[in-house]
DNA sequence: GCCAACGTTGGC
DNA sequence: GCCAACGTTGGC
């Protein structure tokens, strides 16, 4: 008997000033903390499954791009820094006993041998209907589609 | 650094 | 539950 689970696609933003690809690279795993968009909580806590395959972007630089791949490395659990008044990503609301916040843990695969940056992805056809080409996505936990994430994996030269 | 687009907060 | 004020994101 097989159960069926239909691979799901991502994409996560990041600041490489904060945390790069190159941190993944280093960490080969990190949990996804600090996120504090409940939209994008709730894809981590609901809908991503151990194994999804994830696009990892870099905001805040010219040209933003897509930089590696990384893929989701465990079930969804509490958030710790938003029980930590030390941390930057404290919130006092987040009851250990009910926690607002939940994560899950990022593991690298790869560097893209080229970034794919947002201006290919805006003039690329193919690249049609992607959450980040519209404006004003803020949302740093997108949902992709496979045709855009291996798009972007061929761009990437992989 | 600017600012448009969003998301959240809190008074009412 | 509305909505103005405020804070943040993120491309440019």
């Amino acid at each position: 008997m097989f159960t069926l689970v239909v691979m799901q696609y991502w994409l996560i933003k990041s600041e490489p000033d904060a945390y790069s690809i190159d941190d993944l690279a280093s960490d080969k795993v990190e949990p996804w903390d600090g996120i504090r968009n409940y939209q994008a909580r709730n894809f981590m806590r609901d809908t991503m499954r151990v194994g999804d395959k994830v696009l990892f972007y870099h905001s805040q630089v010219k040209p933003p791009a897509v930089v590696g791949l990384a893929e989701v490395a465990s079930e969804p659990y509490p958030d710790p820094t938003a029980f930590d008044p030390n941390e930057k990503y404290y919130d006092p609301k987040s009851d250990p006993a009910n926690p607002r916040w939940i994560l899950v843990d990022m593991r690298y695969v790869a560097h893209l041998a080229e970034p794919v940056t947002l201006p290919q992805i805006k003039d690329d056809p193919k690249f049609d209907g992607m959450m980040l080409r519209q404006r004003g996505a803020r949302l740093s936990i997108q949902p992709v589609d496979k045709k855009h994430y291996d798009r972007v994996v061929k761009l990437g030269g992989l």
